[in-house]
DNA sequence: AAAACGGGGGA
DNA sequence: TCCCCAGTTTT
């Protein structure tokens, strides 16, 4: 085997992370029961999430979606009601399509290899390897961002994180590890535990980690310049029409089609700028749907939200309408389909019933 | 290999 | 402000 890289015998390091993750391991909401479901569910729900936020989520699913079955037969849009403002909806889109692979080709029974799993929608490699470690005890190397930041120390490996050798590497090191322990399931969500609580991006805590004494990056007191990253791409800003045609306590909701930014999700009639002046486009929204502009529009409030790579700018245009409006959504029913973080500011500042209707 | 895809909490 | 999180899918 070609060498890892690693600055001790991969036994010594096993049983230090194995020890940690016995003793001080988090009571997680997901831990206490290790079903395939709750596992598989938590995982997706922690892709790009923070744990604290991920577990508010788990909970609600859980007790809304008990079985794998629940949640295939559930419709789409109350899923994406739940997953609302978790972000990244493709994964409560896809969580929504496994959940009925799982339920009506599989007999309700989740795949226990990893590559089984990484057949479903929205498992990736990650999540497929966490899945049959910690519900079916395989021996897998489980990377993730945590695991790479960890063993990018540990080993002062300077290979930038996005790439694909940089993974390889990673992965070749996790499963070592995962051999060399004792119960792999155990070392490789200790790993993880280990990055998340005390190997940490900024705040790291060396006098608290088992492995200070054989860490590269502590020897050479380079901890805070590792794992190496390539330079972010620039935000770009993308300035939003929104018209919230209301009345009373029903607003005009349409849904965005199944695929893209906010794919499946409602939305208030809007489109980009492009350019054109706002109002101009308000009252182009407002004639393609039939209904009729006021004398003057006027712009209510502009809400920002600033995601990964864009800068959005909602203009927002209240728009009082009487007589009946087929996409107009009564109050208790905006609830109950996606919206956005966004969307929900947007609706706050052009909907005077919004506070009535929408949590948070 | 690179881009797309949310949102929020902490430094 | 910038960073970065229990990543996957699409281009």
């Amino acid at each position: 085997m070609a060498d890892l890289g690693f600055p001790a015998p991969t036994r010594r390091l096993a049983r230090a992370v194995e020890a940690f993750f016995v003793e001080q391991g988090r009571d997680l909401p997901w831990r206490a029961d290790r079903s395939p479901y709750r596992v598989w569910l938590s995982e997706i729900m922690c892709q790009q999430t923070r744990v604290q936020v991920a577990i508010d989520y788990f909970t609600r699913f859980v007790e809304r979606f008990p079985r794998v079955e629940d949640l295939a037969r559930a419709p789409l849009d109350d899923v994406l009601a739940m997953w609302s403002g978790l972000g990244y909806y493709a994964r409560g889109r896809n969580l929504h399509r496994a959940a009925q692979v799982v339920a009506f080709e599989r007999d309700g029974r989740f795949p226990d290899t990893a590559a089984g799993l990484r057949e479903l929608p929205g498992v990736g490699p990650y999540t497929a390897a966490a899945i049959a470690s910690f519900a079916f005890g395989r021996t897998e190397a489980v990377v993730d961002g945590n695991v790479m930041r960890v063993l990018s120390r540990l080993c002062l490996d300077d290979g930038p994180l996005d790439e694909p050798a940089t993974k390889r590497r990673m992965t070749a090191r996790a499963l070592a590890l995962a051999e060399a322990a004792d119960h792999a399931p155990t070392l490789a969500e200790g790993v993880m535990e280990l990055g998340a609580l005390v190997c940490t991006p900024k705040a790291f805590r060396c006098d608290a980690c088992p492995l200070s004494t054989m860490c590269e990056a502590r020897d050479a007191d380079v901890v805070a310049l590792y794992p190496v990253k390539k330079k972010p791409r620039p935000r770009t800003l993308v300035e939003v029409c929104a018209v919230v045609v209301h009345q009373d306590g029903a607003v005009w909701l349409e849904r965005r089609e199944a695929k893209g930014l906010f794919g499946g999700l409602y939305e208030v009639p809007a489109t980009p700028l492009d350019g054109a002046a706002p109002a101009k486009v308000a009252r182009q929204l407002l004639e393609a749907r039939g209904l009729s502009a006021p004398g003057r529009l006027r712009k209510t409030a502009t809400v920002a939200r600033t995601l990964t790579h864009r800068e959005l700018v909602f203009h927002v245009y209240s728009v009082p309408v009487d007589g009946a409006h087929d996409p107009l959504r009564a109050g208790d029913e905006v609830s109950g389909v996606g919206l956005s973080t966004a969307m929900r500011e947007v609706l706050r500042a052009g909907w005077p019933a919004a506070e009535r209707f929408l949590p948070g």
